[in-house]
DNA sequence: AGTGAAAAAATTTTATCATTTGTTTTTTCT
DNA sequence: AGAAAAAACAAATGATAAAATTTTTTCACT
C-alpha cells in the first residue's frame, strides 16, 4: 500500500516535472491545438500574434513556433507575410477526410489483425467496455462535450489500429482522427442516440477479436460512413448559417 | 511571339516575387529540409541555433520556426530545453518506413487505378520515359547525385498515386517518399545498375496503364522491396562504420 | 453638388532581430 | 567522487523594421 502510494506520487511528480520543464512553446501548442479541435477557435479565424500573446500569456516567439507546428497538423494555415488562420472547414474537405480515414484505417486494421496478439484483443474489448459506460454528453438535458468520452472514444479507435506494426501509420491515423474530432465538435452540439453507437462499437470489437477480416473491415467502414453522414448534414447546416 | 515572351516574363516575375516575398522562415525551411534530405546535415547532428544563424544568415526566430516545421516532417527531433537534432537513422526505422510505403502506396495506387483517367495514364508514361533518359549519376566515373534524376524519379512515383482522389493521402506519400530519399542519399554513393531500375519502372507503368490491379500492386511492392534491400545493406554498412 | 475611382496617409499587423533569462553541460576544485 | 563555479546554450521577451490593410483625402467626371 505504501509502495503503491509512492509509485503514484512518483508518477505524479514526473508528470508535474514534465509540465514544469516543458517549454512554453509546447504548452501553447497543446492549448491551441485543443482550442482549435474543440471549436473554441473557429474555422477561418485570423490568428493575430498580439491577440494570442495576450490570451495565452506568452511572448510572440512561442506563439509563432506553436503556430508553425499546428500548420503541419493541418489545423492552421500560414500565408507568408499575412499571418496565420485556423483552417476553414468545408463539405469537400470533410468528404475527403472521411474517405481517407476509411481507407487508411481499414488498411491499418487489416495489418493489426495479422499481427495483433491476445493483449491487443483485450485492449480493444476493454476500451469498448469502458466507453459504453460513459455518457456521450456531460449534461443530461442539453448536449455538452464530455472530455472523458472523447478520450475513451479515441482510445477505442486507436486500439484497433495499434497493432499494425507501423508507428508512422499509427501517427497518421491519430492526426486524421483529431481532424475529424474538430468536425464533430463543430457540428450542431446535439446528443445523438448513444445506444446504436455502442452497438456498432461492440459489433466491430467482436468481429475483430474473432479475426473475421471481411466483416471487421465492412463494419468499420459502415460505422464511419454512418456517423459521417450525420456529421455531414450538420456541417452543411453550419456552413449555410 | 511577342505575346509568348510577355507570358514568359510575367511568369518569371511572379516567380521572382514569390521568392522575394517569401519569409525567411520559408526560405530557411526549404534549405534546411534539402540539406537534411541530401545528407549535408548528418543524422543525429546537433542543430545549434547560433551555428545555424551563421550558416543560413538569419536570426534565431526564423531558424526556430523552420526547425518546428521540420519536426512535423520527422526530419528533426525537438527535446524541450535541450534543442533540436537531425533525426537518427536506423535499420529498424528504415524497415518500418519501407513497410509503410509499400502498404500506403499500394493503397493509393489501387484507388488511382479506380479513378484515374487517360490524362493520368499519359502522365505516368511520360514520367517513366523522361526518367529513363536521364543518368542516375551526374558524373560518369564516380557517383554524384543527379538532382534532375531525383526530381523525375519522384515525379514518376508520385504520378502513380496522383489519381487516388485524396490530397491528404498524396501528401502523406510525398512525406514518406522524402524520408526514403534521405536514406538513399545517405547510403554508399555508388551507382547501381540503371537498366534494371528502368525496366522495373516500365513494367509498373505498363501494368498500371493496362489496369491490371494484381500485377501492378505486386510489381510496385517488388520494386520497393528490391531497391529497399539494397539500400538496407548500405545502411547497415553505414551504421557499422 | 454628388459619385466613385485613384492616391495618399494612417493604422495595424507581421516578421525579424538583439538582448535577457533560465537551463543544461562542462570544468574546476576540494 | 561530488559539490560549486563557469561556460555554453536554448528559450523567451520586447523592440524595431517592413509589409499589408484600412481609412481618409483628392480629384475627375457626370
Amino acid at each position: 500500500m505504501a509502495i503503491e502510494k509512492s509509485i503514484l506520487l512518483t508518477k505524479m511528480d514526473s508528470l508535474e516535472d514534465q509540465t514544469k520543464f516543458q517549454s512554453r512553446t509546447s504548452q501553447v501548442y497543446s492549448s491551441m491545438r485543443s482550442d482549435i479541435i474543440t471549436g473554441i477557435l473557429r474555422p477561418g479565424h485570423k490568428l493575430k500574434i498580439e491577440e494570442l500573446t495576450k490570451t495565452y500569456g506568452v511572448g510572440s516567439s512561442p506563439i509563432r513556433e506553436a503556430l508553425s507546428l499546428l500548420t503541419s497538423d493541418t489545423l492552421v494555415t500560414r500565408n507568408d507575410q499575412r499571418g496565420f488562420r485556423v483552417v476553414e472547414v468545408s463539405t469537400e474537405e470533410f468528404d475527403e477526410l472521411l474517405k481517407t480515414r476509411v481507407l487508411v484505417e481499414q488498411l491499418a486494421l487489416k495489418e493489426s489483425m495479422l499481427n495483433g496478439d491476445d493483449i491487443w484483443e483485450e485492449k480493444i474489448i476493454l476500451a469498448a467496455h469502458r466507453l459504453s459506460r460513459l455518457p456521450r454528453s456531460a449534461s443530461s438535458d442539453i448536449f455538452v462535450a464530455n472530455d472523458e468520452w472523447d478520450n475513451l472514444h479515441k482510445k477505442f479507435h486507436m486500439s484497433l489500429v495499434s497493432a499494425c506494426g507501423s508507428s508512422i501509420l499509427i501517427k497518421f491515423c491519430d492526426q486524421l482522427y483529431d481532424q475529424n474530432t474538430r468536425y464533430r465538435h463543430l457540428a450542431a452540439p446535439r446528443s445523438y442516440p448513444m445506444r446504436e453507437i455502442n452497438v456498432e462499437h461492440d459489433a466491430i470489437s467482436t468481429a475483430v477479436v474473432s479475426r473475421n477480416k471481411e466483416s471487421s473491415l465492412k463494419l468499420l467502414a459502415d460505422h464511419y460512413q454512418r456517423t459521417g453522414s450525420r456529421l455531414r448534414s450538420d456541417i452543411v447546416a453550419l456552413l449555410n448559417s
